[in-house]
DNA sequence: ATATAAACCAAATCCAAATTGGTATCCAAC
DNA sequence: GTTGGATACCAATTTGGATTTGGTTTATAT
């Protein structure tokens, strides 16, 4: 066959023959094709055919193919990788204390709904530890721990997640502003009286004391920063 | 012996005997320490009385355990799982939408404070085009507009990505799911008047009205999907 | 020349076996 | 009768090899 036009006919073929295809058979919840051994075998083409159709589609976005995993219907899933550092980048210290103040009261208040009795125990160990701190570094750790406690005891991994990322850009924005004061918490800081009425709160499951707790306590936190600048 | 006192100084002594051991070896950088089996056999000691001082030094904070895993020095570290796929592989669509009512009310609330004329005539946008959608998948395509419309309104870019990153997730929570209705939406759709709603409170900074519009919507929204189940 | 088939590669997945902290049971010692 | 030690078992996790899968190369045939 020298005309070289009958090539080009015979792929676009190809295509709406997989177009059809993949119209008619109704894959599984994860939009995940069969591999292409198996396809190239259903459809009677060869393997290196099925790819050129297989480009096309995906170069219109209609699929989308990962070595190891397989092709899927749909667009590629959001890769998340710059995310943190991007948002840290753009973001600043009212910024994260702002969304703090918007997120962190509503998730104490789901905490105050669903927390187990080990929950509040480690919330408890949380209250203790960060009381005796010897130096501001472990007070932070305890403190940051005590409020993904609470996030956890949400028994929300989707909140969770999101409690994760906004604590990672929290960490990325303050990063390099150490604490002026080389002093250890003093015994009657205000997060020690505030942290512990939250706890109480999600014990006796009062939910609106909880998320009001965790609101006045950020806020208070957030009157400290802005205050020192 | 007949003295039993001798007893808990026998226990310290497997205390500060480990305490010794562990300062004494140089552990791998990920802090892991021997499996209680060996470390019991090194130390002379029966594994029950390793794990009563191992329970000591846990409950100091000074190392953690995990089954599977090991026994690690140093404060557990924060499984943060802040990768969308990894997110959407562990939730459903159950906790996107309590994760949705737990977010949303909050962020249109502070866009209630902050929304400029520009972003309230987007939102009407938004309202008039899903009002005319043909298809569901218009219809979707504007509603999430909207929403994400609002979350720009409160003019905090780390709200607008946590909420950026909620959506996401639901995108690949929801995938495949609900494709049994080929129709469009009717004109009285439960979403047009409390869209319109929430949009009014914003315009007339009736900050509570915008919280409490979001949250009735999405509770609606809530009862839908688990209706359908 | 072009398409096909086959082989190979690296990334991802899968699956059974081994590891590990947690727990229960039985037994000896005093 | 209580305490401590040895053993066995459990569930969560890790590990390592085999398999699967998309991507690439090579050889062959038409």
């Amino acid at each position: 066959m020298l005309n070289p036009s009958a090539d080009p006919h015979l792929e676009k073929g190809i295509v709406t023959q997989l177009r059809g295809y993949l119209a008619q058979i109704d894959l599984a919840d994860d939009g995940r094709l069969p591999p292409e051994r198996e396809l190239s075998a259903a459809l009677g083409v060869s393997r290196t055919e099925l790819r050129k159709a297989l480009d096309v589609l995906e170069a219109e976005g209609q699929l989308w193919r990962h070595v190891g995993k397989g092709t899927f219907m749909g667009s590629r899933p959001l890769d998340t990788f710059a995310d943190i550092a991007a948002l840290a980048r753009r973001s600043n210290p009212a910024e994260v204390m702002r969304a703090r103040i918007v997120m962190e009261p509503e998730i104490c208040r789901a905490a105050a709904f669903t927390a187990t009795p080990e929950d509040i125990a480690e919330m408890r160990l949380c209250l203790t530890r960060s009381r005796q701190a010897d130096t501001w570094r472990q007070y932070e750790a305890w403190d940051t721990r005590l409020h993904r406690t609470i996030a956890e005891a949400s028994q929300n991994t989707l909140l969770l997640g999101l409690f994760d990322t906004l604590n990672a850009v929290r960490r990325a924005v303050t990063w390099g502003r150490l604490r002026t004061e080389p002093v250890k918490p003093l015994p009657d800081h205000h997060s020690f009286a505030e942290h512990e009425a939250i706890v109480d709160a999600i014990e006796h499951r009062d939910i609106a004391a909880a998320a009001a707790g965790m609101r006045a306590h950020l806020q208070t936190v957030e009157r400290k920063l802005l205050d020192r600048q």
